[in-house]
DNA sequence: GGGACACTTCGGCGCCCGCCGAACCGTGCG
DNA sequence: CGCACGGTTCGGCGGGCGCCGAAGTGTCCC
């Protein structure tokens, strides 16, 4: 009870934070993992930098952004994976109402069919990639989703067989459901998440189109994902 | 790109509804799962009622409660599940402030003390009693939190040889991990923690402790809890 | 029917906050 | 050295929103 009205401020003034569309757009930008500049985050949202230098200052004195400067660029990112989820939650909860308000003929248009195929999702694959990864883990039994989401010790030798290793960091699961929000399916996210999106593209089984979060497969990774996880390349294209 | 867009003013337009004090601590109250009418929910907040309706207005139109009308009272809850774990993450995530803000000397108050013992969360078991149930069930590998947050068939049998029914709903998942926010540590959630808790109050495992989310393991609770789960009834008190 | 009660609507007040442009500061480059 | 450029600070403007009290609506109970 003391506890709960404590939360109260503490909550209101953690949602205050997202609650502005500028700063909204810049986290989800941010989503991508990578460090913007802040011209770069002012240009994209499209509000003066004087603006923008404000919205960075709530965000990293709210602990939702980290800052690193280097000569006369403010680089920022997210402050770490709790905030990355909890954008994402947030993301993942508007969905709905989001896609019944989208029309349905620009659901083909090649920006967006781009990200919808494969995308990164802060630090892990997301998209009709990430899905179809997620989905060939647990049919082989490598990934149980029917009692929670965890990997199984199958899983955990195939990671390792796999050249893929996973370091369990502080509390960060290994394994955690993330929510996609085009394909409005659970993908896996977590430390494994995280290790298998940079084996891919360290690998390059997968490549960055642009400066977007949108990725393509390669050939080799057509190869690779159809050898290692029985994956229809046809299902990615 | 497209679609990120599209989501940056719904994300504010949510954070917004969580962004104000008022509907924060009534959001908060909330979690307990039950059902608050206007009134109650006003004298809580310390507002004009007048006040208390309008916030009740936004929160049912922007799909975080519902409401059901009885009589000269409007009675509100949570709309669903998706909706207690957002606002159970975001109180989370505001938990480590909030704790270095709380005063030392307070930690041992008799109405904070109780709900640390034990709590419900929205519907499931929360502060020391439901992490002790969480590592108990880990501890006897019914629960797998290395790979993950998920039952293993021996958990499967468990809840079945317990008389608890895990009924799967749409894609809630059976099990799921909810940071506890006084004890900093993960418990059981989802649809097996509903299920549990759901069980403990039915066959008065535990009871509540006046109106409020605080919860007390009785003598049967702690003779039933040291035969199931093998868990120490000094450790509860 | 009348009165108490729960809730809602409305008008008005005051505050907060996002926005911009202009001035300023520091770095990097020619 | 000096200019260009990224970022920050400041003043001022405007809109939005939370708050209240007073008046209104509907329900329940005597």
């Amino acid at each position: 009870m003391t506890d709960k009205e404590a939360e109260a401020p503490g909550l209101a003034r953690l949602a205050a934070l997202l609650a502005d569309e500028t700063r909204a757009a810049c986290l989800l930008a941010l989503l991508d993992g990578r460090a913007w500049t802040a011209g770069e985050l002012a240009r994209h949202a499209g509000v003066a930098a004087s603006t923008l230098s404000e919205h960075l200052g709530k965000l990293v004195t709210g602990g939702l952004l980290a800052e690193e400067r280097q000569g006369r660029h403010r680089y920022v990112r997210l402050a770490d994976d709790r905030v990355a989820q909890l954008v994402e939650d947030l993301a993942a909860q508007v969905a709905p109402e989001a896609a019944a308000r989208r029309p349905r003929t620009l659901r083909a248009s090649s920006a967006g069919s781009a990200m919808a195929r494969g995308r990164t999702c802060y630090d892990h694959l997301a998209g009709r990639l990430g899905i179809a990864v997620t989905d060939a883990l647990t049919g082989l039994g490598l990934l149980r989703q029917d009692t929670g989401f965890a990997l199984t010790d199958a899983g955990l030798g195939w990671f390792d067989a796999a050249g893929i290793p996973l370091r369990p960091t502080g509390r960060r699961p290994l394994a955690r459901a993330c929510l996609d929000w085009t394909e409005r399916r659970p993908h896996l996210a977590g430390v494994a998440g995280a290790a298998l999106c940079r084996h891919a593209l360290d690998t390059g089984w997968c490549v960055r189109i642009g400066s977007e979060r949108a990725v393509k497969v390669t050939p080799a990774g057509e190869a690779a994902l159809s050898e290692l996880l029985r994956i229809d390349p046809l299902a990615l294209r």
